[in-house]
DNA sequence: ATCTTACTTTCCAAAGC
DNA sequence: GCTTTAAAAAGTAAGAT
């Protein structure tokens, strides 16, 4: 029996940070091959590294959102390429600024078919939300790693809203256990 | 003080004209939906209790009123889907779903998930479909769902797909069109949960 | 009938309306 | 509240072939 733990997946980090620096987003729009910046539809500037893949939000402040990481390493990777890009448009980047995960979005298999009907009552419906009419998924959210759970029926789930890889792991096992308890998994 | 206390008489009477204006839209739309009065009583005290914890602060007054209604089907019942809420509320399906999920968490409204079989006596009463024909659906409705499939699929969708199968069982065969069309589902969907639901009953393909 | 694309849900930061 | 970005899960839908 494979433990689901082992399953785990992070698909997506979101960082934020920040240059210390006010920046002209015009001229960097300009500057920049491959900036989208359209100050009308939202106040920052997108910009999309390759490798590894993730995009970028620049704002006026020099406050920096960057999202699509596989990885808390490939967030740093890639804000590091960020910061670079800038230096070359003669712009002052702080030495190495302060990266701070806001969110990790991680996907995991349980092994096994779920009854959501069931997890539902089971898990009390005052602390659930099962819509099957608006989306497949149960909502769970945990308040220990202070997380929120989408279960499938397929056994598989998605965990989003922790800050540290480990909160996935725990909010797994927590979620295992649970089902354990009430006799829902397996 | 004079000035205040005309001002309270003031938002007092726009409340009670708000509140006027929620229920006969709860009435008008429990009208065009062809709800019993029982299902109307039930939408008016989850609207009253939503105004009465400040819940439509940021919302429409038209978006709470139709949630409330929609809740009230589900816990009378006979639920109606959003599709069919929308359409005799000017409020979109999405706000109404949204709307919806927000009251009842707040309310703690407990809201059990919809069970399919409440929409096969209303589908195949529209279908022309018989006694037996809603027996076989439930029947199916009843086995497949035990075993499972019913996770995660939209109980509209699932009970076409078993009125549909019933009719074939039964041969009182109505087309999948004909089925999607009062269900207000697609036919792919139709199609797709069907497959699902014969294999699991072990029935011919 | 099947394929592709797209939309639903959850999370989070950013600046401004 | 909204706007934008990214990503997974699975169901549903629309338009094209």
């Amino acid at each position: 029996m494979t433990d689901p733990k082992d399953t785990i997946n992070i698909e997506n980090v979101v960082a934020s940070t920040g240059i210390g620096q006010e920046l002209d987003l015009q001229s960097v729009a300009m500057d920049l091959e491959g900036a989208d910046y359209d100050p009308e539809q939202f106040p920052g500037l997108v910009y999309r590294t390759q490798n590894p893949k993730s995009a970028a939000l620049i704002f006026r402040s020099g406050k920096i959102v960057c999202t699509g990481a596989k990885s808390t390493d490939d967030v740093h990777e890639s804000l590091r390429i960020v910061f670079d890009k800038l230096r070359e448009l003669q712009i002052q980047v702080n030495e190495d600024p302060e990266i701070v995960v806001q969110n990790i979005v991680t996907s995991a298999d349980l092994g096994r078919n779920l009854n959501l009907n069931a997890i539902a009552i089971g898990l009390g419906l005052e602390n659930i939300e099962y819509e099957p009419e608006q989306f497949p998924g149960l909502v769970y959210r945990l308040d220990d790693p202070e997380v929120v759970a989408l279960l499938f029926g397929s056994g598989k789930l998605v965990i989003t809203g922790g800050k540290k890889p480990v909160d996935a792991e725990h909010a797994v096992d927590k979620i295992v256990s649970r089902l354990e308890d009430l006799g829902l998994l397996e | 003080r004079l000035r205040k206390w005309q001002e309270r008489i003031r938002t007092k009477d726009a409340g009670e004209r708000n509140l006027q204006f929620a229920l006969s839209e709860i009435d008008r739309m429990a009208s065009a939906l062809g709800v019993p009065r029982s299902v109307r009583e039930v939408a008016s005290v989850i609207y009253r209790r939503a105004l009465k914890e400040d819940l439509i602060r940021g919302r429409s007054i038209e978006g709470v009123a139709t949630s409330a209604l929609y809740a009230a089907c589900r816990k009378e019942g006979i639920p109606r889907s959003l599709e069919e809420i929308s359409e005799v509320s000017r409020v979109e399906r999405k706000e109404i779903g949204r709307t919806y999920r927000y009251i009842s968490q707040e309310l703690g409204l407990e809201m059990r998930p919809v069970d399919p079989k409440k929409y096969v006596p209303r589908f195949c009463s529209e279908l022309e479909l018989s006694e037996e024909v809603q027996t076989k659906a439930n029947e199916i409705i009843e086995k497949t769902a035990e075993k499972g499939l019913l996770s995660g699929k939209s109980p509209t969708g699932y009970a076409a797909a078993a009125i549909y199968a019933a009719s074939l069982l039964c041969n009182e065969k109505k087309t999948q069109r004909e089925v999607a069309d009062v269900a207000q589902v697609t036919e792919v969907t139709i199609r797709n949960r069907y497959q699902e639901q014969i294999e699991a009953m072990g029935i011919h393909g």
